[in-house]
DNA sequence: CGCTCGGTTTGACTTTTGTCGAGAGCCATG
DNA sequence: CATGGCTCTCGACAAAAGTCAAACCGAGCG
């Protein structure tokens, strides 16, 4: 694409229709140009950020639901997704909503923390462009060779690209094969250093994981659906960041778990506000595990299963709000 | 109006056809309502700042002169607007610039102390809406009688409405006739608070005035053309909320000064971000003053005061750029 | 030198959006 | 209980915005 005229002419013509308010042949005679292709240009300046059109979350706030749920778990923000069942897809929506609170709890100089999976993905694309300053994201944990389009770097450089922000990839895998190579490679100074710079987050985007067969762990060939049996027998609860955590939403203590290159959940608790999106209702038991960890403290949800964790928090909670 | 559900309408609209990106027929048919409602609802949502259109202002900081500029000056940032002469009124396009600026510079919680003048009154006028919260608005000067419109405490209770944001009004006249009497009124506990949390605003929008028989001061009756005049051979340079500085952006010593009740310059240089907006050229001299006194940080001018100031910072800054 | 290729620009057409006046519903009031 | 304002809503029309195929333009290449 031609470098600069073009881009200059974006940025003024967004700058004259959005902030003047001048209709677009108004545009166009300005800038002596058509006016389709003023037109064309105000899409580009959409696409690319320079606009940034954003709708106030508020309303999925102001929901009492929402209010007892923060009170019930001790939650800085949480939003619900109307499930009326009125709009053709119900868990888009929930992506919908994830998609502008994670862009308003964004600030410029900003460092954020991604993780992977379906729900991350469906974000990372449906998510609006914007034209942050400053801001870099840094995947969360190594990488898998999945079979879907999803992948860790994937949905790391998506959402990089979406905001112009740059992009840290983990070069190296999820799961290794023995613990003494995972041992090794996380000593390895590159690696290290994007573990250690983890903490140094101020926001991080993950959503939870089951531990059944279904498992986008299992999916992914990480862990065989067997393997999976075992570990849950043992008390494993969710995934989070590829980790497995148990019913208190600590690491648990397992084979697995050792052979993994991932954030330290207690790196990702340093962060500041942590976004949990959730989309699946079968993933009621992960979530509350992550919940109690401490691994959540922005949480948007369906309506169903908003009301499943306040029903989960017992009338003692429902009776406080 | 109708309190609630109208609002939930509002917000539901805005969120299906800006966030879902679904035609207005769409929301129409899925709200039960007819598009013409739909409609109305987006304006009175985009009115309200339910949703959010903003224009990056990158690329007027982008302007090799800006950058000069901030270097001269050691300003933070620099914003230049263009007068190219085609657009109808080039004062405009500052106002439309420095509203943009504003918004951009203003976060969740801040406290944003706000001057006066016909400069700040256009800005609060074509300014969009937001919806902020937790923002406070606080008038940084006493009130003035003025024959126009931009009385300080318009300016400040426009802007608050505009933010949805709380306004705090100075109930005091800016000037009184002797020193004694403002001495008394500084010293008053509801006065009192207000001048000392000025300090604590993290962004402030003011003007500066000249000290000719032009002057607001003068027009306002706060000074009479002669007094100025005497002033001005005393040194006055120029007019900050309501205070008259010297060519070295220090208040001026002289009863004037001791009679008004307004923010200490001490209070403003202890505020983060010091949005200074010019627009008309024959307030180079005060605008000097004041970037002198390191009153200001932030600045939005027109093209012609640019260069003005990069001649004035003299060729040796020059050659630095 | 003429050709194709990638891209931008344009005019003409279609779809979507904004607006206005008429009518419907709703309260408070006489 | 009718009346008069009041706001909210709708249908129809006008205006504005989106789209698309064709034209154009310049660069690189045979």
């Amino acid at each position: 694409m031609a470098i600069r005229p073009a881009e200059q002419l974006i940025h003024k013509a967004a700058w004259l229709y959005y902030a003047h308010g001048l209709r677009q042949d108004q545009v166009a005679s300005q800038l002596k140009i058509s006016r389709a292709s003023v037109a064309m240009y105000l899409r580009k300046a959409r696409e690319t950020g320079i606009v940034n059109i954003s709708t106030s979350t508020q309303l999925f706030t102001d929901d009492v639901l929402a209010r007892q749920l923060e009170d019930a778990f001790k939650l800085d923000a949480v939003w619900i997704a109307p499930e009326n069942g009125h709009v053709a897809d119900p868990s888009t929506d929930i992506a919908v909503l994830a998609a502008s609170v994670f862009l308003e709890l964004i600030k410029k100089g900003d460092r954020i923390g991604v993780a992977w999976g379906r729900t991350i993905y469906t974000i990372a694309d449906i998510m609006s462009y914007a034209d942050l300053q400053d801001v870099t994201v840094v995947q969360l944990c190594g990488n898998l060779g999945a079979p879907y389009s999803y992948r860790p770097d994937q949905c790391t450089m998506e959402i990089a690209r979406r905001l112009n922000a740059k992009g840290l990839n983990f070069y190296a895998p999820l799961v290794l094969t023995t613990e003494e190579l995972a041992r090794g490679l996380r000593a390895e100074p590159v690696i290290r250093e994007q573990l250690s710079g983890i903490s140094e987050c101020n926001l991080a985007l993950y959503s939870v994981g089951t531990v059944d067969a279904d498992s986008h762990v299992v999916k992914c060939g990480a862990l065989t659906a067997s393997e999976m049996e075992v570990l849950r027998r043992a008390g494993a609860a969710g995934v989070i960041a590829g980790q497995i955590i148990d019913a208190q939403g600590k690491a648990l203590d397992c084979s697995y778990n050792r052979r993994i290159i991932s954030a330290e959940l207690s790196s990702l608790r340093k962060i500041e506000k942590r976004l949990v999106v959730v989309q699946e209702d079968s993933k009621f038991g992960p979530l509350v595990a992550a919940i109690a960890g401490g691994l959540c403290t922005h949480l948007v949800v369906g309506a169903r299963m908003a009301r499943r964790l306040l029903d989960h928090a017992g009338p003692a909670a429902e009776k406080v709000a």
